[in-house]
DNA sequence: AAACAATAGTAAAACGGTTTACCAAATACG
DNA sequence: CGTATTTGGTAAACCGTTTTACTATTGTTT
C-alpha cells in the first residue's frame, strides 16, 4: 500500500520547527528566520520530498495560477496554433494555461462549467467561436470569473473581448480578388453561420456593391468546417462558372485544393483560391495559399494582458480590442484578363 | 466588489436544513432524507446557484477525475490527434483529461510536475518522446502517480505503456520501398534521436540487410521535427542519386513535398515518398501520402484502459502493450523498373 | 407495553495548508 | 538600568467540503 502522504507536519517535525515556519519559508515569506532555520527545512523538505498539497493550498485561497482555455476543436490547426501562442504569452508572466478542448462533447462542456464556476482557474479564455450564449452566459453570471472572449463576436455579455476585423477582412478578400479581375467568385461557408462569419460575409458582399457587381447566390457554398468539406464544395464549384473560390478557413481550402485535384482542375490555373486563418501549415501547400493571416501571437498576448488585467482589477470596465488582420499573397491566386479567363 | 461566495452553509441555511444533509443530498447519497427536504435543497441550490468549491472537495479525499495528458507540441497534427483520441476514450468512462502542452518550456514541465506531484490528476499520460528520464523518474518516484506512457521506448522506468512496434513498422516501410524496386532510399530523421526512432531506424536497417542490400550512410539526412524541416533536407535529397524518400513523420514529409516542388521535382514521379503517423490531413495531401499508420484511436483507448486500471489497483504488475501500425498506400509511391528509374 | 428497528436528521472531526495574532528573548536606546 | 524595539518563533483560527458517529422521533413486533 502506498505510504501516507509527506505533509508539511511532517516537514516541520523533521526540521524540529513550526509548521508555521515551515509555510512561511517554503513560500518565500521566511525573512525573519535564521538562515539555519531556513536551511533545514529547505533540507527536510528535500529528504521528505515534501510539495504542498494543491487543494489544501487552493482552499486558503492561495489559489493557483491556472488560466484555462476553451477552444472547440484541438484539430483544427489554427486552434492549436491558437493555444499555443496564448501559453506563450501567459508562461513569462507566472501563469499556466490549460486547455480544454470541447470537442462538441455535452460532457465536456458542462464539466469546464463546473470547474471554473467552483474556481479551479483564476481565469479563462473562451475562444470558442460556437460557444451558445447560454454557456458564456452562464459561465458569466455564476461566478464572475474573470474572462476573455475571442474569436466570436455575437454575444452580448460585456467581457472583455479580442476580436479581429471581420468585415474589414472580408471586405479586403474580395476586394482583392476583384483586383485580379475575379467576377465570379465562390464562397466556401459553413453550415452554421457565427456572428463573426456573418460580419466577414458582409465586407465580401460590401466589396461587390462598391465595385457595380453583386454577390450571386448560387456561388454560396456550404458545407462542414473541415478539409473533406472543402472537398465536397471543389465537386459543387466545378459545375459552376466560378474563377476564385474563397474559403472560409484554410483548413477547408486545403480540401478544396484536393479536391480540385482530384477533378483534374489546378490551382491557380483553373481557379484562384484564398483561405483564412493562416494555420501553420499553409506556406507547405503546394501552391502556397493566399490568405487573411489572424495575428495569432498578438492575440494570444492581447488575450492574456486583458485577462491578467481583468484578474487584477475586476471591476474596470471591459475593453473590446479589433486586431487587424493581413493579407499574405501566395502562389494560389493568379490575374486575370480584363472580364476574361487566360492570363 | 464581488460578493462572498456561496457555500455549503448558506445553501443549507436557505434550505433551513444541515450542512450534512445538503452534502448528502447534493452528492445523491441521501435516500434517508424525505423527498420534501430534498426538493427544498435542490431549490436552494438552484436560487443560490451554489456549486461545491473545487478545492475544499479535493481536500477531504473527493478529487476530482482528471487525468493529464502531456505532449511535447500541440501544433503537431499527430499529438493533437492522440490528445483527441484519448479524450474520446476517457470521458465515456468518467474522466476528463486536461492537456499540457509542454513546447520545451522549462517552467511548463516544473509546472506540471509540481501539480502532479501535490495530486491534482488521478492519473497521467506521457506522450513526449523528448521527455527526458529525469522528468519520468521525478514523476514516477514521487507520488507514484498512476502513469502511462506512450511513443516512448527508452526509459528504464516500470510504468505502464503503450508502444507501437517500432522495429516491424520500420522493417514494413522499407520492405515495401524495396519491393517497388527502390533501392537508393533517403532517410530523413530528426538531429536528436530517442529511443523509439533507434528502433524503427533498426527496422529499416533490417530489411535492408535481409535484401542484401545495405544502408548507405550518406543517404542519411537529420533535420529539424517540423515540415521547415522537410524542405531542408529535400534540397540535399535532390542532390543524391536517391529514388525514394522516408520521412520521419507527415508533417516532415509534408515539407518534403514542398521542398522538392520548389526544387521543380515530382511526387511520385522522380521520388517515392513515405510518412509516419497518419496524421489527419495526409489524405488531403497532393498526392495523397503513403504512410506508416499509428493507431492513434486504439493507442488512446489502451492507454485509458491502463491508466484507469492502474488508478483501480495501484499494485497491479505493470503492463506492456505493443500495438501494431498499418501501411496506408497512397499516390506518393510508385514501382520503378528493375533496378532503374523509369516506370 | 416493552423492546427493537427504521426514519430523518445533526454535530463535530477531519483534510492540509496559510495567515493572524501573539510571545519570549535578545538587543538597542536614552 | 529600565524601557522600546527587533529577532526568531509559535499556537490556533480558518478555508469549505465530506464523512463518521451519534440522536431523537416514529413505527413495528410480540
Amino acid at each position: 500500500m502506498k505510504a501516507n502522504k509527506t505533509t508539511i507536519k511532517d516537514v516541520a517535525l523533521k526540521a524540529g520547527i513550526s509548521v508555521t515556519a515551515v509555510s512561511l519559508i517554503l513560500n518565500g515569506k521566511g525573512e525573519r528566520f535564521s538562515s539555519e532555520t531556513k536551511r533545514k527545512v529547505h533540507q527536510a523538505q528535500l529528504d521528505l520530498d515534501y510539495y504542498p498539497d494543491y487543494y489544501a493550498r487552493g482552499l486558503v485561497g492561495q489559489r493557483n495560477n491556472s488560466l484555462g482555455i476553451v477552444i472547440p476543436n484541438i484539430k483544427n490547426p489554427f486552434f492549436s496554433c491558437l493555444a499555443l501562442s496564448i501559453e506563450q504569452a501567459a508562461i513569462p508572466k507566472g501563469y499556466f494555461p490549460q486547455i480544454f478542448s470541447v470537442n462538441g462533447f455535452k460532457e465536456n462542456i458542462d464539466y469546464f462549467i463546473e470547474q471554473f464556476a467552483s474556481g479551479t482557474q483564476k481565469g479563462l479564455i473562451l475562444a470558442a467561436p460556437g460557444a451558445s450564449k447560454e454557456i458564456v452566459d452562464k459561465l458569466s453570471l455564476h461566478n464572475e470569473i474573470p474572462m476573455v472572449l475571442t474569436d466570436q463576436a455575437d454575444l452580448s455579455t460585456d467581457d472583455d473581448r479580442v476580436l479581429i476585423a471581420e468585415e474589414k477582412s472580408g471586405k479586403e478578400i474580395a476586394n482583392y480578388l476583384i483586383s485580379l479581375n475575379h467576377r465570379r467568385i465562390a464562397f466556401v461557408i459553413p453550415k452554421k453561420l457565427t456572428m463573426n462569419l456573418v460580419k466577414r460575409f458582409t465586407g465580401y458582399t460590401q466589396a461587390f456593391v462598391e465595385h457595380g457587381l453583386e454577390v450571386s447566390e448560387d456561388l454560396i457554398f456550404r458545407t462542414d468546417f473541415n478539409p473533406e468539406g472543402g472537398v465536397k464544395a471543389a465537386k459543387e464549384i466545378v459545375k459552376t462558372d466560378a474563377t476564385a473560390i474563397i474559403a472560409i478557413n484554410d483548413d477547408v481550402a486545403m480540401g478544396i485544393y484536393k479536391g480540385l485535384n482530384l477533378l483534374g482542375k489546378t490551382v491557380p490555373g483553373d481557379y484562384s483560391v484564398v483561405g483564412f486563418d493562416d494555420f501553420n501549415l499553409n506556406k507547405y501547400l503546394i501552391p502556397s495559399l493566399t490568405t487573411m493571416a489572424q495575428p495569432i501571437d498578438l492575440i494570444g498576448q492581447k488575450v492574456v494582458d486583458l485577462l491578467i488585467e481583468r484578474i487584477k482589477y475586476p471591476n474596470r470596465p471591459s475593453k473590446k480590442i479589433v486586431l487587424d488582420t493581413k493579407l499574405k499573397i501566395g502562389d494560389s491566386t493568379r490575374k486575370l484578363n480584363e472580364g476574361g479567363r487566360v492570363l
